[in-house]
Order: structure tokens, then sequence, then C-alpha cells
DNA sequence: TCTAATGAGAACCAATAGAGAACAACAGCA
DNA sequence: TGCTGTTGTTCTCTATTGGTTCTCATTAGA
């Protein structure tokens, strides 16, 4: 998103982006303050309301600036409201060696963006001991982004023969695919590839205390 | 009947946001003080009543005012629901036998309202292994809740003699203060309980992969 | 030279702002 | 109960502000 908002304004003209990052640093000083066209012309030395509003007008079409359909309520930015919806859909339970046990309303997690991936993800609740080692206990969070391949080493919610699904740090060889616990008293399990599917990697963790 | 778009504070006029800032600062001075029409009005210059209630239907239909139902009881601001304070503070890095190594930039870290208690609380990154079979370990971030008494089994933000802060589970006796660690590589550290001081208890703690 | 970017300025008009009047609901009081 | 002053509500009328749409001139660059 950042991208396209730097691929957007690298198009614009000198004197647009001038503007546009005034309004950006107005903005830090105090976001309510939303600064007419008439102030807009003082503060960079116009003196025409005209063509500053042609200006603005082509940094609403940039889908910079949100679109000020005559109200008199100044310039102001356009929210980009990113994929940050900050909540995410908690599907259930993941234990080794069972489905994921679905919890039926649609419950949701609030999840900080610096948790999770650009991605579509999902929130599992964590039964059972397998990857503690790798500090993931029973009754931990994980964040899940959405995806059907990994890498090796990824920790993966795996579906093993369309019926149990398992989170555990993913191995794939030319000829079968591992599925390591993170618990000295756990074996590892192979499969051939066909036996596993992936649902998502891990990008996200997080765990409450009392 | 009016034509205000409901909604967020940064769509209000000029007019409109000035007189909610009087509003919010007369609540600072006197929480019981709720204006009637007349007094904003001389408060702030007009001389309409009618005048000034448009504005104030302006603000109740933006949710910031609660709505006067032909109720004499004056102007009083919409209790405001939850101002979530999502962010907390990141103050820096903790690792065993270092005072917390501090972050200058007020530089805060988005926690879900799950993951931290009701009272004040900030965030660090771990730094070590110290705390690994608890499943925390290096760069994790925990939530402290900023307090200086813990029950024994907490897990705390101790500093030993003034210098050393440390993230470990407290044992509190009448004569000596134990402070474990989750390593079996580790010792127990033992101290007389007036060179311990307890800087915050362990709420939550969250990771990001990759 | 041609074009795009820029800017000035005028005219238009809807949104905002304010005054004031009239009315309605309320609270206090006899 | 009825009277009275206070306060919220609704209305009309007017003025100003500020976004919009023009036209036209100037400048920089290919």
């Amino acid at each position: 998103m950042h991208e396209y908002q730097a691929g957007v304004a690298a198009s614009l003209t000198k004197r647009q982006k001038q503007i546009y990052d005034f309004l950006v640093g107005q903005q830090g000083a105090d976001p309510q303050e939303t600064p007419t066209l008439d102030e807009l012309c003082e503060a960079l030395g116009l003196s025409s309301r005209g063509s500053m509003h042609k200006h603005v007008m082509a940094l609403i079409d940039a889908g910079l600036v949100s679109p000020m359909d005559r109200k008199q309520r100044g310039v102001r930015l356009a929210e980009h409201e990113a994929a940050n919806d900050d909540e995410l859909p908690l599907y259930g339970y993941i234990a080794a060696g069972r489905p994921i046990e679905a919890l039926d309303s649609g419950e949701t997690v609030m999840i900080p963006p610096t948790l999770r991936s650009d991605r579509p993800c999902y929130v599992l609740k964590v039964r059972g001991d397998s990857m503690m080692d790798d500090g993931i206990l029973d009754g931990d969070y994980v964040v899940i982004e959405q995806r059907d391949q990994a890498q090796n080493g990824d920790i993966v919610v795996a579906l093993v023969d369309g019926q149990e699904a398992t989170l555990k740090r993913i191995l794939q060889r030319p000829d079968e695919v591992v599925l390591c616990p993170a618990n000295s008293n756990m074996e590892a399990m192979r499969f051939t590839p066909e036996r596993v599917r992936i649902q998502g990697v891990l990008v996200g963790q997080m765990r409450m205390y009392r």
C-alpha cells in the first residue's frame, strides 16, 4: 500500500507534490486542522484559489486527498484505511491430530498490524504442547497467513489426509514431507507429499497471562 | 433533518470544533458544570441561541455530545466509550543482568486490549533466553503492568540493587526473594528483600515471525 | 514552436454562520 | 392547579465563507 502511494506520488507534478507534502506535515501537527483553499494559497504563496483548486483536484484524482463534496470542511488527506482491519477471525482450536475445532460464532480477535501480514490471515488457539520448545504453549493464540505453500523451516498449519490438522515446522523433500514438532518427547512425522495440505503459515503469536 | 454527516471529529467545521474544544476544556475545569446554550453563546461571542443550537446539534449527530432530549440540563459531552488507547509505550530492551536499555524515541506499539490489563502498562522487548522454558524467547515483546507488588509465581520485571533489571518468576519469602529463570542452564538467584524492587508484572506476550 | 504546468482573477453558488422571533417543554413556586 | 422565568427547539431571513468553474496569461521544457 505504501508502495502504491509512493508510485502515485511519483507521478505528481512538483507543485502537487509540494502541496501534498505540506498537507502531510500539517496533519502531523494537528490531525483536526484541515486548511481551506485560501489558507493553502497563503501557506504556499499563491494568490488564486482557483489555481489551488486545480492542484487539489489532481491530488483527489490520485487518491491522496479525500474529495470535498462542496462541503466547506477544508482539504483533508484521504484516509488510507489500508487492509488494517484490526480484527481477525478466530477460527477455533488447533491441536495435533485432530481437525481444527471450529468455533461457530463469528468471533474475532484484535491483532496489531505488526503481528500479521498483508495477506489474509486468521487466528487459532493452540491446544497441547507439541511446539513448546519453540515457545508456543497451550492456550497461545497464533496468527496464520492463509496460503497453500510454504518454505522449508516455516511453521505451518498442515492438514493430513484431509482430516488431521496440526501446527508443525515443515520440511518438504521431493519424496516426502516431514512435520517436526518442537517437543523432545515427540517424533517427527513423515508423509508422502500428496497426503499433506498446507493451510497457512505462522506469522504471529501472542499469549495473555492470567 | 440535519444533513450534517454523522461521524468523525475530523469532519467538523471550524466553529463546531471550536465549540467542542470549549466543552472539553469546560469539563476539565468542572465536570459538574454543563453550560446552557445561552452560556455557550456568551462564552463564544454569539448572540443567538438558535444558531448555537444548530452547532450543538451537529456535535450530537457526530456523537461527541450527548443528546439533550428537551431536558433543561445543559450541554454535556457524550460518554466517550473507551478512549481505546491501543498504543502502549515501548520502553526498550530487557535482558537479565542489565538495566532496561531505553529507547529514547517515544516509540509505541499497538497492543490488543485483551493482551493488557486495565492499569497502566508498557512494553519491553526481550533479550536473551533466560525465560525460554516458559515460552518467552529472544526478541519477543512483553506487556508489563506497572506496579510494585506481585504474587508469588508471577513473572515480574525486577530491579536488583537499583541497577540490574531482569524478567523472572518471583518467589517472595519473609527473609529472601528468589528470582527463578526458566532455563535449565541457569540458576535461581536469591536476594534479601530490600535489594529487589518490582517494576511491573507480565500480563501479555507476543512474537512475530519473519 | 508546441505543449504541459502553472498562476491570476472573476463569477457562481452551495455550505456555513449568525440574528432574531416564536414556540414548546421544563422547573420552581404559590 | 396555574403562573412565570428558564431553556431547548424550530423557523425565517441575511451575510459571509469557501469550493467550483471559467477564461486568460505566463513560464519551462521537449
